[in-house]
DNA sequence: CCGCGTCAAGTTCAT
DNA sequence: ATGAACTTGACGCGG
């Protein structure tokens, strides 16, 4: 059969949503095996890469056998990746292995924590904000994947996200994405994003907890955000959540809401995405959402 | 061998 | 000023 090897599987949506998940396929073994600081030797860091990249292969492995193109790779892969307890060259070491794994991953992703900072007012956090971000570039780089695999990251002070952003590398700023979330509305992410020439994450629950543009649909702002994305860049992308119930508004709920997914695929699911339900449940949501993908929509409105 | 206190890091909010 | 939450699993000490 000719044509690309890659997509003799599942029919692509082309002209539609893809879906993925983040770092942790709870089936299988972690990828983001650590070590106590005070025990972080040469020898065990090298244990540990080896092992969290053998588990990553067989995270993308599972992925690619049930049609999943998408995920995010844990900070934690390399431990310690930017700190300075960590001295081995492990990109190079593990060269060929990051190759091997890298040349059958699909999207890949990576989204720094709380911890990162590159807004922050304190100059040793903007430091390691920096050194953090450059460890995530390198490490896509490792895979030998170009800038549509993309580093995402929450702004902070727009001000000094915009001074600070001049210090990282080319490769690492083609690389990243602003994201907004449920206290900096896309009012703020958007014409910052613009300004620096980076694309923008569209955190469709933390849009309706922080909201902005008032009057735009939720297929309106996909398609304004979407401007943000070159071809470069790749497939636009966009995280889907709901409210967990009974806790802190904001926190995402442990599984996704078919229902409130089907309306987000009423308004965009037509639209080349990659979408990521940011739920504890990572691949069991997935699956459940290409399964109602599958069927034909129920658009029996009650809401009347 | 197992249970459970603790773990690199920042920021914000509550007390 | 201090501590918990965020979010989360996994390390590894101590019993």
């Amino acid at each position: 059969m000719p044509g690309p090897a890659r997509c003799t599987k599942a029919p692509v949506h082309d002209g539609g949503l893809r879906l993925g998940y983040a770092c942790v396929n709870p089936g299988l073994p972690s990828s983001g095996r650590t070590v106590r600081l005070a025990n972080a030797t040469p020898d065990r860091l090298r244990e540990l890469v080896a092992a969290n990249l053998d588990a990553l292969d067989a995270i993308l492995r599972w992925n690619a056998e049930h049609g999943i193109e998408v995920f995010r790779v844990t900070s934690n892969l390399i431990p310690f990746g930017s700190h300075p307890v960590n001295r081995i060259a492990w990109w190079d070491e593990f060269g060929d292995r990051f190759a091997e794994i890298g040349a059958r991953a699909g999207r890949l992703s990576t989204h720094p924590g709380q911890y990162t900072v590159l807004s922050s007012v304190n100059a040793s956090i903007v430091g390691a904000a920096v050194a953090e971000l450059e460890y995530h570039n390198r490490l896509l780089e490792a895979f030998e994947l170009g800038p549509s695999h993309k580093i995402v990251l929450h702004v902070g002070s727009t001000d000094r996200f915009e001074a600070n952003f001049a210090r990282l590398s080319e490769g690492t700023r083609s690389r990243l994405v602003l994201e907004n979330d449920e206290r900096q509305p896309l009012s703020d992410v958007l014409p910052l994003a613009n300004r620096l020439g980076v694309p923008v994450v569209f955190d469709v629950f933390h849009h309706r907890l922080a909201p902005s543009f008032d009057g735009l649909s939720i297929r309106e702002l996909v398609q304004l955000i979407g401007e943000t994305w070159r071809k470069i860049d790749g497939r636009q992308k966009i995280h889907f959540s709901t409210q967990a119930p009974g806790k802190r508004p904001g926190a995402h709920a442990d599984t996704i809401d078919l229902e409130v997914f089907g309306e987000l695929v009423e308004q965009v699911g037509d639209l080349p995405l990659d979408c990521m339900p940011e739920v504890k449940d990572k691949e069991r949501s997935v699956m459940r959402a290409k399964a109602s993908l599958a069927k034909p929509i129920p658009l029996i409105d009650e809401r009347r």
